[in-house]
DNA sequence: AGTGTAAATGCAACATTGTTGCAAATTATA
DNA sequence: TATAATTTGCAACAATGTTGCATTTACACT
């Protein structure tokens, strides 16, 4: 999975900064924040670049966003992306990260009359292995 | 459940914006943002003035926040007020109400070795009732 | 009820974060 | 390599939240 092809596949010209992105978030073994996402590249790009770059692929679903926290949201590859299936996601309150949970299985929701889902988002907030061994 | 009982019972003085946004609350049958809580105000306050009276309601969990999308945080009375159990949350979005949807089974967690939880949101997202039919 | 003290308020100034318009640079296609 | 379309970086702006400080308010104690 390189960054080249996902931007070919959909018809996005093939920028540093959009090759960037998707190279981190490759890289990386857990969710990021956009500002930690930003930390993370080898070049410097202008906030405005990096927000439009940032936003066409969220548009394109080439990121997927987790929001994790109001201020904080967290994004990982699009399921349509990696061919994962709908997982629940672990936060820990004090060093943020954010972890996949595959072991949980998602409920099909009972909705109220005329509702219709698309969506669930399903957020464990706690405390991950290392923080809880620090005290 | 009256506002100045609320403020008492935490020990926090009783001002006018503070029992108005719980006022809000206690009178709204839907989850609301900062903002929709502002509008809904009888009287003007400062930003300043709101940003700290709300912050400080939130810290004593008088209000529980709700995060359904990114810069969109809702607000109802925490379950330690209410009494009420933990319970997932419906976000429509078209017109961005929350509901409680108490009739979903939230799932016990398997989490990863030495992770501990305190807390688990659901949010299913969709479309409600009354604009699944707007089409 | 009147008074003292701690806390809350409102204002001004500031910080942060994201957005828009536009000229210059870069990408992709012929 | 030339061309057209898109992307970039800059400057200016808008929105939103924060801090310090003088004034006002709440409430506990006479």
């Amino acid at each position: 999975m390189e960054s080249n092809v996902i931007l070919n596949k959909h018809k996005l010209k093939r920028t540093s900064c959009r090759e960037g992105i998707i190279d981190v978030i490759i890289n990386a073994n857990e969710a990021l924040s956009d500002t930690e996402i930003r930390e993370r590249l080898t070049e410097n790009y202008d906030r405005t670049t990096f927000y439009r770059s940032f936003k066409t692929l969220e548009e394109h679903k080439i990121l997927h966003k987790i929001v994790v926290d109001n201020q904080l949201a967290k994004y990982e590859l699009d399921n349509s992306v990696t061919r994962k299936k709908e997982h629940a996601h672990f936060f820990c309150n004090t060093c943020e990260i954010v972890l996949c949970l595959d072991t949980i299985e998602i409920p099909q929701p009972t909705l109220p009359k005329g509702c219709t889902a698309n969506e669930i988002e399903l957020i464990v907030k706690g405390k991950c292995n290392h923080c809880a061994q620090k005290n």
